[in-house]
Formats: C-alpha cells, structure tokens, sequence
RNA sequence: GGCGCAUUCGUCUAGGGGUCUAGGACGUCGCCCUCUCACGGCGGUAACACGGGUUCGAAUCCCGUAUGCGCUACCA
C-alpha cells in the first residue's frame, strides 16, 4: 500500500506568524510540491487560554502573503475535540491507556521534590493498575507506555534513539476532558494521512511520545523532519530582543514576499551551484527535506535586505508598483512619471519602504524641498551661488527638448563658457531638485522631474538664496 | 540535574578520506567606473571548537571534552 505523500503544517494561533514557522511551512510547501504531495494547513488551538482566532486569521492572510498556499484545510483541533474523547476511550478500553486521579497539586509537588534532589520526576504509574473508580473526582487519561526504547529515523537528524527510562506515562486528556499536544496531534495526523511530518527542532524530544501513540493507534508513524531552530544574532532562539520575529513586522519594514521566501529557504538549506538568488518553481525542481542542514542558522536582517533589493532590482516597475502601493499612496497609479523613478531608484532601494521614501520627494509640492544639512554645508556656498543659479536657470529653461542628453549637453556648456567646473552647477543642481547629496545622474532626475518642476523647484532655490534662508517656508 | 541535538570565515553556507595552501554569498576594507549615491567590475580580510584515535592520508569516520541550543507540564 502506498499512500499518497501529505505533509502538513500547524502552527498554534497564539500569536502572529513567527518566521521561523514560516520557514517551516515553506520547507514543508517545497517538500510537498516537489514530490507531487498534498499540502494541509491545521490550526492547533486546543490552549484555549492562547488560541485566539484573530491569530489564526493573521497567521492565515501571513501565509497567503508569503505565496505558502496550501491544498486541505485549514482544520481547527477545537473543532474536533469529540474525536479525540473518542479514540481516547478506545485506547482506555483496550487497556493501552488508563484514568489517572492523582492531583495536580500533588504531582506539581512531587516533582518540586524531585527537582531539589536533583531527579527528574517521571510519572511513575500509580494509577496503571487502579482498579477503583472513585466517584465524583476528576481523573485525566494518562498512556501506558511500553518498556521499550524508541527509535526512528529523522530525514534531517539520522537515526534518533530514546531509552525507555525516558519516556513516562504522560496525559492524554486533562481532567477537564480537553486533549493535550501530544493526542490531537497524533490523532489528527493518523486522520489525516499525514505521511511526513516537517516541524521544528524543539519537538524532537516529544517525537518518541507521538511514536508510542502511533503505535498504540496500530497505524506506522510518519516519517519525521526535524528542522533547525532560527537563532537571533545573540545565538539564542530568535526573540523580540534581537530582532522582528513576525513575518507581518517584514512586511511593514517593506520587504517583498518572495524575498522572504528566498531568504528564509536559504537558512539551512543550499541550492547548490552557489546560488543565492532562487525562485519558488526552481527550489521547488530540486528541494528535499533530507538537504537540510541539522545545525540552527542566525537570522542575519542585512542579508535579508540585500536579498531583498535583489528582488527590487530585478523587477520592472509594474511588478514592483502593487506592493509599493500601501507605502507611497501619493502615488496610486503607475504613469509614466512614475515608472520612470521606479526604474531610477529600485537599484538604489534595499526595501519597499527606502524606495517609498525616495520617490515621494517627486511628488511633494515644488516649494516644499528640504534640503539636508549636509547637502547645503556642501553644495550651496560660494559668493557666486546665485548668479550660479540664475545662470543655470536660464539655460535649462532655454532648452527646449529637456531631454537627459540636452540637458547635460547644455550644464556642460555653461560651464566651460563661465570657465567652470561642471559640478559647481551639478552639486546645487541636486540639492534643489530632491534635497539630498545623493540621487540618481542628476539629468535623469530633472527630466524625471519634468521641465516645470525643476524650472520651479531652482526658482525656490534661488529665492530661498536671496531670502538668506535656506529652509523650505511654505508647509 | 537527566535526555536529545548541534559545532567550517562576524553571519548564511559548499564540502560527504586525497582535487582544501578550504569554494561562494552577506557584511566589511581598498581600487576602478563616475555629476553624487547606488549598480557593476576587480582585489583584500576572515573559518574546519578542543583532545585523542582509525588510516599511507581527515574539515570529512569513531570516542571523549568544551560550548551552545532544545525538551524535561493535565503549554504547544
């Protein structure tokens, strides 16, 4: 009997998608696609104190954003918590799981007992062999497990062996009759047909309890991937200390979905040929959970960004303009001005939000430039900055194409006739046009500019030069 | 504490006994291009955690140590 492959992912809705979830739906969405399998999305929320279904909606619309998409579900475990009674009671009738009526209380107790003699507290079966029912008192169903070691091979960890002595008799179903982790992930995953399980390294330990379960179910665990955890630049699992853990807060900061995917892809995992810069479709040709490195990798944001403006650089205006939309919205539609800046800045743009930033300067009113501090230390002095300025003004009005070549053309003729070096006209040129020491070839961006604007905007400039005051009036 | 897992440049990685005086990428530094900034090009810096084995030969295999991380719940 072959089934058919299926994996799945299953984050719990107690908070926004973490990117290292991410990273684990995509190495699952790879797998899947690469082997023709089925892809499932199942909401974990059996913690009813965490689980909040405005999380799971947001971890859905951040999975949709990311491009995971996904073939069955999404399931909620809330919505199952009758099956999962039910097949307890069938494993508690078949004598492979008994009620347990120790108290929290006491067992918390013990193991505080433990814990300062230096033990580890295992449940040690007192109920296993009770006979009694006493009534009226809650009990949870705890598994009786097997004195036998457990092994099994993990397609990323190799073979993994647990000694029995590890392994106690843990809760199934709480004294309050709801499932714990352990149950309703193995059972929703036996009703599932999950065939490979792909999850963090952080679940590797209870990996022998899901094997026990499986098997007291009579069904063949799945093949397990046991990814490695994300760390932050401290080493440590990535947190809020280090950096943006949620994929919601990358969006915000700009970045392009598919240059998270790539990014996130590469931590761990190596296309090979020294390939960095790799699209879905092509990962998806040669992925494999069992290339998966097994040590944890650092989120390193700077890569991340320079992967990010690969993207960017790559990209035709079009392409770029639905998702720089929410960050410019002075500019909702895509003309030829602003297709234009779009194929002058991207190179220049690490994130959506440094392409926003640049590109707004060309839509704000003539009157309104400011000039950064360095850019006027630099640029605008000299005794002859105005008659400069005026001399400048005069020959790009008078030129009638305003093209990047006439322009030009025409700088450079002025100032071979004043006996000058071009950049006496270049440098304030820009510190008029856009405010800043740095643009693109400054005749690109007048022309980007358009003629009016960049006749008013040297207007300003030399009105602010008379006025002895070089900070913008009007706001 | 117990158990598990991991360990190649600052970071992500290639490498799976000889081709490694260890390759690529990010970052960083220098040079070139140049109206500035980017882009691009060229070049530099920088790593096999440590100690034992096995072997003619080890980054690659084995053992130990150290360090880090994870689990150790009627959380997931």
């Amino acid at each position: 009997m072959s089934r058919p492959m299926k994996l799945r992912f299953a984050p719990s809705p107690t908070g926004f998608l973490h990117v290292g979830g991410a990273r684990t739906a995509i190495f699952n969405l790879l797998h899947a696609r690469r082997h023709g399998g089925i892809m499932a999305l199942r909401i974990e929320d059996t913690d009813v104190e965490r689980s909040k279904q405005h999380h799971a909606d947001q971890i859905l619309a951040s999975l949709k954003w990311l491009g995971c998409e996904w073939d069955e579900g999404p399931i909620y475990q809330s919505d199952r918590l009758d099956r999962y009674r039910e097949r307890v009671e069938e494993l508690v009738s078949k004598g492979l799981a008994y009620r347990c009526y120790c108290s929290v209380d006491d067992l918390e107790a013990e193991r505080r007992a433990a814990e300062e003699k230096g033990e580890a507290f295992r449940y040690p079966g007192r109920c296993r062999t009770r006979t009694d029912e006493p009534a009226g008192q809650p009990s949870a169903v705890r598994i009786k497990v097997p004195p036998e070691a457990i092994e099994f091979d993990d397609l990323i960890r190799g073979h993994v062996r647990f000694e029995a002595e590890q392994i106690d008799d843990f809760v199934l179903l709480r004294s309050d009759g709801n499932p714990t982790y352990h149950l309703s992930v193995v059972v929703d995953d036996v009703d599932m047909g999950i065939t490979h399980v792909a999850r963090g390294d952080d679940h590797l330990s209870n990996t022998p309890k899901h094997v026990v379960l499986f098997r007291a179910f009579g069904v063949e665990p799945p093949t397990f991937a046991h990814l490695p955890l994300i760390l932050g630049s401290d080493k440590k699992r990535l947190s809020k200390r280090t950096g943006a853990t949620s994929t919601e807060e990358y969006q915000k900061m700009g970045i392009l979905p598919q240059a998270l995917f790539n990014f996130l892809m590469l931590l761990g995992w190596a296309p090979g040929g020294d390939r960095e810069i790799i699209s879905r479709d092509d990962a998806t040709a040669i992925f494999d959970l069992s290339d998966v490195n097994k040590s944890a990798a650092v989120f390193d944001a700077e890569k991340l960004a320079w992967v990010n403006g690969q993207y960017l650089m790559a990209m035709s205006a079009a392409e770029i303009h639905p998702h720089l939309a929410e960050f410019l919205p002075e500019a909702p539609v895509l003309d030829a001005k602003l297709e234009k800046l779009l194929e002058l800045y991207k190179i220049r743009s690490r994130t959506l939000v440094e392409l926003a930033a640049q590109v707004r300067d060309y839509y704000i009113s003539d009157t309104a430039v400011t000039y950064e501090d360095e850019a006027v230390k630099k640029h605008l002095k000299g005794d002859d900055l105005a008659t400069r300025m005026r001399d400048l003004r005069e020959t790009l009005a008078g030129d009638a194409a305003f093209t990047i070549e006439s322009t030009e053309a025409a700088v450079r003729a002025l100032g071979e006739a004043k006996g000058l070096g071009a950049g006496k006209y270049i440098h304030p040129l820009r510190v008029a046009l856009v405010g800043r020491v740095s643009s693109p070839p400054i005749f690109d961006v007048a022309v980007g500019l358009g003629r009016n604007s960049t006749l008013a905007r040297l207007d300003e400039l030399i009105r602010r030069i008379d006025a002895g005051n070089l900070a913008p009036q009007v706001l």
